[in-house]
Parts: C-alpha cells; sequence; structure tokens
DNA sequence: CATGAATGAGGCTTCATTCAT
DNA sequence: CATGAATGAAGCCTCATTCAT
C-alpha cells in the first residue's frame, strides 16, 4: 500500500511545506545517508553521502545543516519500524509474545544495520539518538510493561524503560567483525562468531525477557 | 629471586627490554592516553595524547606505531584489573555471589571509563579490543561457569562466553550524556538518568545474573 | 564553428567540462607546479604549490588527487611543446636538419627546465613520465626516422626510439649546480660548466646526431 | 689477495687514524648505504641505513654527520672501480678498444646500481657527486683521449671531458621502470624496455663512440 | 535552489638531528 | 664510543563548512 505522496509534507524552518523537487531532494539523500550509515558508519563524509545520493554537498547541506539533523532524520525513520513493531506487538494476547516480538524486532534492527547501532550506542551520536527513541517508543513500552506486570505475572517493578534498556542490551551483541557482505542477517547466530555458542541471540533474547518474570518459567 | 622490583618489563620488538627511561615514558604515554580516552574518546588525536603526556608525537609514536598497538595496550592495563576482579571471585565460596561480583565488576568498569567502553563496544575498535578481552579473561569465564554449572543449579547450557555477554550487554548501559566531570562512579544510577529509575545497574546486574538460573530464586 | 574560444576544455573525471572558475585556478595552479617544479624539483610540496598560486592546499588536491596526476598534467603542456618542435620539424626538406631541430629542441626544454628533467630522469617520477612522452612522440619520431633512412642515408636500423633515447641522453648533460637565477638559457654552454670545454652542448648535439649516419660526413 | 688490513686508515676530524672497532663501524655501515642506495634510492633514511648495518643511528651520525660525507664516501669506493676500469682500458694498445672498455664500464655501473645513478644525475646529489667523479677519473679519460687523438685518428677537438660526457649520456638510459630484481645487469639490453630496439645499451654505446672519430669506420 | 569549488584547520606520519644513558 | 630515545618541523591528506556560479 504505497503511502499517499504528498502526506506529512516535511515543512522546512519557516513552516512552509517544502516544494516538490526539494522534498524528493531530501528523500534521496536521506536514503543515502541511511545506507552509508549501515554500512561505512554514522562518521561517513557529507560528501560520501552526496556522491552516494548523486546530489551536491550544497543540498545535503540544505536541507540537513548538521550532523545532528541528519542522524534525527534517519532514526525518524527506523523509530517507525519499532512504532510498526509495537503495534503488532500490541495486537498479541499474550504479553510475554509481545514483549518478545517488540524487544526482539527492536533489538534485530541494530544488528542489522551498524549505523543505527551507533546511533543509539555510540557517545558521540547516543545523545541525539537515544532521547529520540526513547521519546518515541516509551509509550508503547509502558504500554506492554503494563499488561506484563498486570496479566503475564511479570516482577511488580517493571517500567517499560526496562524494555528499552533490554532493546539496548541486546543490540550491544553486535558481531566483533565487520560485517560480511554476505546476504541476510549475518550476526551473532554465526557458529563462528563470538557471541556464540551454543545459541546466540535468541538464546539471550528468551534469556533476557524471561528474567522480567516474577517466577521465571520452568526450563524444559 | 633475582627479578627486578618492576614487573613484567615491556620488552620491545626485538624482545630486549626497553631502556630504563623509555620504559618510564611508556608509562607516561600510556597514562596519558587511557585519560584521554577516558574523557575525550578512543579516537583522540596522537598529538592530544603526547601533549597530555608532556613529550612529543614521536614519542608517542616510537612506543605505539599505530593507535591499535596504543589500545592493546591500554587494555591489556584494564584487563589485569579484570583479572584481579576474577581472582577475588574464585575465592568466594558461593558461585552466584562469585558470578555476580566478577561480572558486576567487569561491567562498571565500562561504565566508568568511556574509552574502555568505545575498545569493546564501538566498531572502529572492537576487533582490537574484544578479541583480547576474551583471550584474557575467558579461562576465569569457564571455570565461574563451570562452578555454577556444578554447584549453582544454573541452566546445564551455560558458558563462560555467556558470562562475557553479561558484561558487554551490562556495559552498554551506560549515560546517555557525556560523563560529568565529577567523581564517583556517576553512572546508571544517577536518578536522572534515563537508564533509570527505578533502580538502574544493580537492578540489570542481578536481573541478567539471575536469569541463568536454572530454578530461578523466589524473589522477596 | 561553435567551439569555445578557449581550447582543450579539460574534463573532470565524470567527463563533464570544468566551470569556468575551476578552469582558471586550474591553470593557475599548474603554472605556479611548473614554476615550483622548475625551480625546486619535482618533489616540492603540495603546500608550497598552492602558495605559489595563491590558492588553499585544497584546491590543488581536488584537481590533482596525487602528484602523478600533477606531473601528467604538466607534461601533457610540456609535450605540446615537443609536438610544435616535431611539426617544425617535419616541414623542412632536409631530414638531418629536421632530426637536428627535433632532437635539438626536445633536449634543451630540459636542460632549461629542472622539473622536466626530474620527470623524465629521475627514478621516482620516470615511470609516470617518460611513458606519456613516449606515447606522445613516438609518432612524430618515427616519421623523421623513416626519413632519414629513406632519403638520408642514415644507419637502416634506426627507429623513432633511437632519437628519444638521443634526447634524453642529450637532456642528462644538465649542468651540476643549481640553476642561477639569471634570464637566459643558462646551460651547457656556460664556459664555467662542467660539461665542459669547447663547445657543450651544441657540440653533443652534432656529435650523436651524426652518429646516426650510414657514413659520416665529413668534418671540416 | 686480500688488502692489509692497517693500509690506508681513514682518519677522523682531527686525523687521528680511527681506533680498530670504529674502522669496522665505518664499512660495515658504508656497505649497509650502499646497498640501500642501489635498492631505494640515494634519499633512504638513516634510521634505515642503520637498521641494514646492524647498528644505532648515532654510530651512522658518527662517521658521516651529513649525507654529503656519507655519499662521497660511498662514491669513493665506486670511483675505484672506475678507476680499475681505467687502468684495465689504459692497458689496451687499441684505443678504440680501450676507450670503449673504458666509457662502457663506467656507464654500465651506473645503470645497475640507482644510487649510483642518483647521485651522478639527480639535481639533489649531483654537485656533490659529479665534482669527485670528474676530479678522480679527469686523468685517465684525458690520457685516453690524448691516444684517441694521436693514435685513433679521433676528432682533433676530442677532450677527456668528451669521454666523461658520453658516460654520463649512457648511464641516463636506465630503464624507466623499478628494477627487477633478477641478477644480471637487468636494464637496456632487455627486450621489452623502452631504450630498445633493435639493440639496446651496447649499441648505444658503439654509437657515441664512433661519433668521436674524424672519419668514422665503415658500417659493416 | 542546486551545484560543486574553495578554504584551511587538523589529524596522521616520517625523519633528520640531538643527547641522555 | 655506541646506542637508541626524544624532539618537532614538515609533508601528506581529509573534510566540515561556506559561498560564488
Amino acid at each position: 500500500m504505497p503511502q499517499p505522496p504528498e502526506h506529512s509534507p516535511v515543512p522546512d524552518a519557516v513552516g512552509r511545506p517544502l516544494r516538490r523537487d526539494a522534498r524528493r531532494n531530501r528523500e534521496v539523500v536521506l536514503a543515502a545517508a541511511r545506507r552509508m550509515f549501515a554500512e561505512h558508519g554514522a562518521d561517513c563524509s557529507f560528501e560520501d553521502i552526496a556522491r552516494e545520493a548523486g546530489v551536491g554537498v550544497g543540498t545535503v547541506y540544505r536541507r540537513f545543516p548538521d550532523r545532528r539533523t541528519l542522524i534525527e532524520a534517519i532514526l525518524e525513520q527506523r523509530v517507525e519500524d519499532v512504532d510498526a513493531a509495537a503495534a503488532d506487538a500490541l495486537r498479541l494476547d499474550d504479553p510475554w509474545a509481545a514483549a518478545r516480538l517488540f524487544v526482539g524486532a527492536a533489538a534485530r534492527m541494530q544488528l542489522e544495520d551498524r549505523g543505527l547501532r551507533e546511533l543509539l550506542h555510540d557517545h558521540r551520536f547516543v545523545s541525539a539518538g537515544l532521547a529520540l527513541l526513547r521519546r518515541r517508543i516509551t509509550p508503547a513500552a509502558e504500554e506492554l510493561a503494563r499488561r506484563l506486570r498486570d496479566h503475564g505475572a511479570a516482577r511488580t517493578d517493571l517500567t517499560g524503560q526496562d524494555l528499552v534498556a533490554l532493546i539496548r542490551m541486546l543490540g550491544s551483541l553486535a558481531p566483533d567483525r565487520p560485517e560480511t557482505a554476505g546476504p541476510g542477517p549475518s550476526g551473532p547466530d554465526d557458529p563462528d562468531d563470538p557471541v556464540g555458542p551454543p545459541a546466540g541471540f535468541e538464546r539471550y533474547l528468551d534469556l533476557v525477557v524471561d528474567a522480567l518474570r516474577r517466577e521465571p518459567p520452568a526450563r524444559p
């Protein structure tokens, strides 16, 4: 279902909606930046982003006057993905399945996108990134926490921020080697990977989510 | 026992122990680098380190021909601290207390030292850093895991690498604002800090360590 | 004929002709580099070239990303001068006069320009320089050689490459002291110069060109 | 026939002959410098020379306070080789054979030794190098020139400096690619080499030497 | 508006040279 | 004497940012 093209026209500083070509440029640059961040890290040069986008540097600067602005715009996009995962999760009846879905999806995103990971963990960017993330996903996280407490026999002091913390923690389990160029979520399940044996990401996901129960489940 | 009073006389490339003045300078530079890493991150300039150390850049380069060498030397020091914590832990009878002590100490070090945190989490340095850490602390971690399994009713698939993973995860709970220069473990227990309410670091430490039990403890 | 008045609008990497201001700057830098090479050698610093040109280093790097590119651009200019000499020579009826004119002109250029000499003789640059020179002047040289063979009673095994070799050899007769800044072709004809009495460059030019004859001329 | 060890003891600045170990060091350094010059050019670093020699930089500086001194010492050695060739040549009856032997040997040395070539051609070193060469070989060159004039029907204006000029010119025929590591006089006779077809170095040697005759020889 | 040219500060690194050990 | 440590100037290059076209 393609989004209606004229919806949510990002306004410029003065508040006027952008001209059509300007808006298109903004999208092109943003997509290029996302690719570059994902591949080369969040400190790649504006020049590189411009080249990837096929525009001049000036254009990048016009739309995103500094790196922080650019970072926030990129996060805005990714946060929408998290929101979507949250919405999916909230549709589930079982609060534990919901929590696992939500936390897992949000954590996995970091493992697959170096840029995102840096924005949420790297000291140089985290103040821009984490605040935004928090602002946006807190409502859903709190709702999920409430359900866990009320219907899931979770720890009574559980908060939505705990879920955010788990997401960050799991996101730090990224492979300690440069991503292999191969397709698919190369990541902690690589048998050769240090996160490693015996089970990798899914294992730790279960571990920390289950740690939130008041009476933990019997293990198989 | 004819050992010189100084321990571990770092040898140079040819294997000869360093001259006295050279060794002293090496220490000075290393200490300066540690301070600068802690305060300004692991990508601070060699010039800055030299200035902080009160020597010329050339001296820094002589001892540490590239950043990787410097990083490894810094980690070597911190790893010794972790080793000490591991030794302390292994002296305890209760394996859970031991695990908590070990994991907690290692994780806390990251929260207090931005440089260390970057070396263990940042994509740009992690391949140098994490490998070294792993190499050095794996034996102690495996021994602790064994005790947890044998005498502590831990999950039967628990490994030493799981403990390392917990250390990394907890290390990612750093505050999302630049450290305040103040003394003491400013960190997740700051009431205003996003890791946050209600209990911060200690809380998550308990959470993830307890998650390793086969039959988790009754919560108070 | 709608050609722009400027000849050979040097295209950039993408193939687009340079903007007017960029082209102007390119010329300015190139001229400065030529002067600096001539005076201080082909390994003078980019900073120096920039200063001489009155631009920032970045500008030099933008137009000439590495020294090799710069060298080739400079040679390109000088090679055009050689081409002109070749054209003049080919207009003469007497093939020996033509050869002498061509070889003499090309060799003299080296004696007058330290930069050019280095580009054609110095181990560090010669692979960039000589190849280009060869590529460009070979056709004219071969044509001259053909005329010498067919109408000049030259050695029957004479080739255009022989002429190139003579040019290089004569170019190595440069004075062994730093050029005096004075005007005019200071060079081997300086009576105090080591190339020497009694006749210097012209003498050796005659010598080696005449060496190509099958039956050498009667000497006066 | 081993040279008597105590002969020609190079005196130090004060004129005292060097101590035995100091002399040995001097030789070691000189040999190392020669190797490094030959392989990496005459501008290789003192540090590299020291390493190659297995001594400290300080030792190199003690024996050769600056590069010029070192260059002259190296040339001194090579000039002895030229002297030997001159002596051989002067033992021949045929003055043309003698000239060819002498000029050929001296030129070939340059083709085989990048360092020597640079010392005699590169603007940065030539003032130190060429002057010394000239000073030392002029007597033999003049004598050979005299014999050519008197008994060889050479040009009547021929001088010893002409022979030196030929040596330089032929030395400039070095390959325009980095030397192949292979043994033997890789050089202009390489069929793939630009000096080239059809005959390379020997061909040009004959060419320029024969150019000195008053009545050149009939060509086969 | 879009472009990409220009700028120069700042990081990296090497090396000639001096000097303490 | 020999050593190799220390120094710092100087070259290399990149990039954030501004601005003329």
